[in-house]
DNA sequence: CAGTGGTCTAGACCACCTT
DNA sequence: AGGTGGTCTAGACCACTGA
């Protein structure tokens, strides 16, 4: 329990120029970055942040408003306001038009899962030093027993030892709640890049479809709450079964 | 001026079980979509909008403010809240990592000017009748003399007369103010499809690829406020140039 | 039932733009 | 100077959740 004495009040913000409810914001991003709240338990109720931080409800209320539409926060009346995980809703992923129902998650098979030394473009990639220890694997998204995506993912090791370790039936078609489950890591954001390739050899025997065949290459980091890279991926899928979609306004 | 009786009052919107701010976003959209405020002439104040849904000034504000983090609405202070223009910078058309210096618009040079007749897959994307009437536009995009997208643009006739009649020095590189400026016609929104196809001999001569090679296509339908589709656009551009970007959370 | 977020109000004061 | 949107407050009442 935390005195008055101890609050930042008002005055909390880099710049004291910026209006209230801005340098508020900022704050509770920072609190949420430094992961005192964990996803399952929920902030303090309106009127007890509004009284810490010495401000009314209304301007409170309008931040929270604010970061539930960005997605960083959950509001459910009646039981309290949560740091979301991230949802994944924008993924590209979702726009190669595969034959399957709509809501079901593609069958996945772990073609591999090798330990390895991060060359430059992976040390980059997941901001670790070059030669540090990272566990690879590859997977197969498939619909119907028909592959449809190869997937490489690179996670940084000591960090993901249990994955490392952990029977293959336990990781399932999903790993974020592996992660969680096993490592104690939670994805807050992602961000993902959309290229076109060339098939390899190796990709296109496992896609079955000929070499030097259109891909499109989503390479994927994604990071904790706090801002650092916890996976790397790279996934190939065949080019012409890919349409994506923005609205522009 | 109306009068108090004429307003339709707090009561508007279609289900009464909604909240007010619904309802009233719903009846301030759906005169936005007739075209009652055009983007140069503001809509009239928040008081004065308060007073005439006799609603309180704070529940109006919300409102507005909504629709304008939704890109809809643009507020300036000291001058009136106004329609906005689709803006297009979520386009994908931006892109295609070209080389030229940031924020310069790419030469274009008009290729042809043709009229034509809508066949069933232009009669569905700009939904008018087959056999209709259509403008069409193909236009080569280049920086530094070298071309880098084609793009192949339709128009409904009779509507763009004043455009297929223009002199092409009228039109610029940018077309939709010129559209807006001939033809009295403002773009509220945009969709945009993006795939990957194969180059055709024409497409390949053009861009100085080899046949075959991988293209992005985007086809884009641009509305106006009221959800008419005013264009249809089919761009198609070097793959491998291509990389796109998105933020997950 | 107590506690949470959701809605709505009424009004004060400020910052900015236009004339 | 007058009018616009921007900020902030204080409080009433409602709807939903969970024990």
């Amino acid at each position: 329990m935390k005195s008055i004495e101890e609050d930042p009040g008002p005055g909390v913000g880099p710049d004291p120029r910026l209006p209230l409810h801005a340098r508020i914001k900022d704050d509770l991003l920072r609190r949420i970055r430094a992961g005192e709240w964990n996803g399952t338990t929920p902030l303090p109720p309106e009127s007890s942040l509004a009284d810490s931080y010495e401000i009314s409800i209304g301007t409170l209320r309008r931040v929270l408003g604010e970061l539930a539409t960005e997605g960083i926060l959950e509001r459910q009346q009646g039981r309290g306001t949560f740091v979301r995980r991230a949802s994944f809703q924008n993924s590209l992923y979702r726009f190669f038009r595969v034959q399957g129902q709509e809501g079901q998650t593609p069958l996945s098979r772990i073609l591999s899962r090798t330990p390895e030394t991060a060359d430059s473009v992976l040390a980059a990639a997941l901001n670790v030093r070059l030669g540090s220890g990272l566990l690879h694997m590859r997977r197969l998204r498939l619909w119907n027993e028909h592959p449809f995506l190869i997937e490489d993912i690179w996670l940084p090791l000591p960090r993901f030892d249990a994955v490392a370790q952990a029977d293959l039936s336990d990781l399932g078609p999903l790993l974020y709640p592996a992660y969680e489950r096993l490592a104690c890591v939670v994805v807050g954001s992602a961000t993902e890049e959309l290229s076109v390739v060339a098939a390899t050899a190796t990709q296109a025997a496992l896609l079955s479809v000929a070499p030097d065949t259109a891909l499109v290459r989503i390479s994927r980091s994604a990071l904790t709450h706090a801002g650092e890279i916890m996976e790397y991926r790279e996934s190939h899928g065949v080019a012409n079964s890919f349409r994506y979609r923005v609205e522009i306004s």
